[in-house]
DNA sequence: TATAATTGAATTGCATGCAATCAATAGATA
DNA sequence: TATCTATTGATTGCATGCAATTCAATTATA
C-alpha cells in the first residue's frame, strides 16, 4: 500500500471535513456578525463570563497571536470587554457584556441547522466525538 | 442540554484535531521544505504527474485563491512546472519535475511518524476514515 | 461574424493560525 | 533591596483559506 497516496491519508479527510463544516456555519454566523473562531470564543464566554487570555487559549487551543486581534474585534462589536487585572497587570481579563449575553439567544438554532447538514446518526456522532477527543489526548500525551 | 456549550460541539474537536495533526506534521515537513498544503498537493502530483488547477482544486477541496500562490512556490522550489495548455490557454497545467518525483522518497517515513503520535487502533482509524468521508458526502449532497 | 455567456486563473481583501520575539510585571532569591 | 527568572500578552511575519471580483480565452448563439 502506498502510504503517500492522498486517499490513504486519515489526516486529509479530517482537514477537509473541518474546513467544510466551518464553511457550513458561515451563512448562519454571518447573520449574527461572527466568524467561526469568534463563535467558539463566545461559547466559552457564555459559559464562564470572565477569563484571562491564557486560560481562554488553553480551552480553545489557540495562542495569543490569534486571540489578541480576535478579542479586539469582539470588543469593537460590543460583545466583550478587555481590562487588565489591577493586582497583576500582565493578566488581561476578558469579560462578557450584556450584548454578549443576549447574543446567545440569537445563536440558539445554529447547532441544529449545521447538524442537519452533517446528517450523522446519533451513534456515529458519539463515536466520532470520542475518537476525536482520544486523538487530542494522545497528541497531548505524546508531547 | 445546552447546545451552545463548547463541550457539546462535534465540530470543535474536529477543528482542533485537524489543526493539531497538521501541527504534528510540521517538524517533518520542515525538513523537506514543504508546508502541509504543499505536501498534500505533492501527493496528488506524485499520483497523477500532470493536472490542471481546476481538477487539482477539486481533489484537494481548495480554490485558485489558495492554489495559485501555493503552486508558484512549489514551482520556485523546483518541484513542479506551470505551463498553459496550448490548445486552451485558459488551462494552466501543473507538471511534476524530476526533483518533485525524487522528493517522494524523502517523505516516505512521514505518514508512519505522524500515525505513531495519533496512536489509534486500526479499527478506530477505519471507522474514523469512513465517518469523515460520509460527512463529506452528506455535505456535498446537501448543496 | 459579432456579441453574449461560460470557463479557468489570478487578484484582492479579510480572518485566521502559529512560531518567534519582545515588553512588562511579578515572584524568588541572594 | 537589587537582580534574576518566569509568566503573560502583544507584536511580527509568513502561510494559508476563501469569497468576491477581475481578466483572458473560448464557446455558443443570434
Amino acid at each position: 500500500m502506498d502510504k503517500l497516496l492522498l486517499e490513504n491519508q486519515l489526516c486529509f479527510p479530517l482537514y477537509v471535513a473541518s474546513k467544510e463544516i466551518v464553511r457550513l456555519y458561515t451563512p448562519y454566523l454571518d447573520k449574527v456578525d461572527l466568524t467561526y473562531t469568534q463563535y467558539i470564543t463566545m461559547m466559552v464566554m457564555w459559559e464562564v463570563k470572565e477569563i484571562n487570555v491564557k486560560e481562554l487559549g488553553k480551552r480553545l487551543f489557540l495562542d495569543s497571536g490569534t486571540l489578541t486581534p480576535l478579542l479586539k474585534k469582539l470588543e469593537a462589536k460590543g460583545f466583550v470587554e478587555r481590562n487588565r487585572l489591577s493586582t497583576d497587570e500582565r493578566n488581561l481579563i476578558v469579560k462578557i457584556t450584556k450584548e454578549g449575553v443576549s447574543l446567545k439567544d440569537k445563536c440558539k438554532d445554529i447547532p441544529t441547522c449545521v447538524a442537519g447538514c452533517v446528517n450523522l446518526k446519533s451513534e456515529e456522532m458519539k463515536n466520532l466525538y470520542n475518537t476525536l477527543y482520544k486523538i487530542l489526548g494522545n497528541i497531548k500525551e505524546g508531547k
